[in-house]
DNA sequence: ACATAATGCGAGCGATGGCTCACAATTGTC
DNA sequence: GACAATTGTGAGCCATCGCTCGCATTATGT
């Protein structure tokens, strides 16, 4: 068998000017993903719409995959951030006050960039690649966990994963529909009520 | 401007015979959307597999879209049957009864033909004419509700339909996790133990 | 200045997919 | 049996898409 012909993405991005023309590609990516949808998201269009060449594309990227894997991995790297360092901010705090956080944290986080987080959520196909998603899933669940065992003698709960998995699961659905149905930003006031509900919810399962 | 060539999808299928070719391309898109995922289901390979050729298929459905739209349709169908049921079933039981019923029928629901269930919840893109899916939630809401009403009694919550978000998007979304995660039918344990805790969550809110 | 490497270009190839249209086969009607 | 309506056929048109390759442009080293 011939030896792959070896025109795959090309080594490193040494040089300052192939680092922008990185940055042009996956923003522009995600400028399309937001404007234009997923399906019109092809490697002309997008090597284009970032001012460049479709060859240039194919030096860094090996196709459309890796692209929106990588603004996929844009996104949900500034999300950790955010959920990461709330973790790390509750660590001694007591279950109620710490929950209540944790939900305001979930909404902010599902707010970034909303439009952007809609078309992931549900234009692309959860497939492939793509599947890294759950690697943050799982840090969540993780750390939520941890919480947990460090406040074992505030909780009834006998099986720490699992109540990790009920109270990460709802509060990140209630805050992901709420963000979606309400396209866009929430009022404050809806963000309070949403609080106190959710939070009621966890602690009242909790103890 | 000239009148549209009146070549969309033939009126009615009034023979016998139409309805079966109808019925067989629907089942063709389910048995390739579960085999062979969605990209592959193009309205070409349908054809085929349903025994039919490409013009019989846009005598009847206006491209791939609608196909899988129907599919969507039938299995939404079939999971309304049950939760419409069990919202029938529970309509003068007692909050912690009705709610660990409706938990159960949650998972059940979820786990009808769980494989094409994962391909719709995974790979199919909630664009355009697929919102669909948006009334049959509204729906479960809607009875969650009704049902919260007349047993406002045994409750503490001021907003009831605010406590149905709550409730429905909780135990939803614990359902679908649970029956995704484990790629398939989940042990009579599982579910025994996830039924509990669901129960728990909620209940614990309501009252 | 010159050579060499790194980066950028974009016309266009091959593949695939949605969809049409002219026609054939079947069914219903009298 | 004759005729019209209904239903079924599938080769192939056209558009699009992913991707390559030979060459142009720009940076780096000496």
């Amino acid at each position: 068998m011939a030896p792959k012909p070896l025109m795959n993405p090309r080594k490193g991005a040494s040089q300052e000017r192939s680092r922008a023309t990185v940055d042009a590609l996956v923003e522009a990516t995600a400028r399309i993903l937001i404007r234009e949808g997923f399906d019109k998201a092809s490697t002309n269009r997008i090597a284009v719409e970032a001012g460049v060449s479709v060859g240039s594309l194919y030096q860094y990227y090996p196709g459309k995959e890796a692209l929106v894997a990588a603004v996929i991995d844009r996104h949900n790297q500034e999300i950790m951030q955010v959920v990461r360092g709330a973790f790390a901010e509750i660590a001694s705090q007591p279950v109620e006050k710490a929950v209540r956080r944790l939900v305001a944290v979930a909404i902010e986080a599902h707010s970034i960039d909303p439009k952007l987080h809609r078309v992931l959520a549900e234009q692309i196909p959860r497939t492939g690649r793509l599947e890294n998603v759950e690697t943050f899933n799982r840090e969540a669940h993780a750390m939520f966990k941890a919480y947990l065992e460090s406040h074992r003698d505030e909780l009834r709960a006998a099986d720490l994963a699992l109540a990790a998995f009920v109270c990460v699961t709802s509060i990140e659905a209630l805050a992901h529909n709420a963000v979606l149905h309400s396209d866009g930003k929430l009022s404050d006031k809806t963000i309070r009520t949403l609080t106190d509900e959710a939070t009621r919810l966890v602690v009242g399962y909790l103890q």
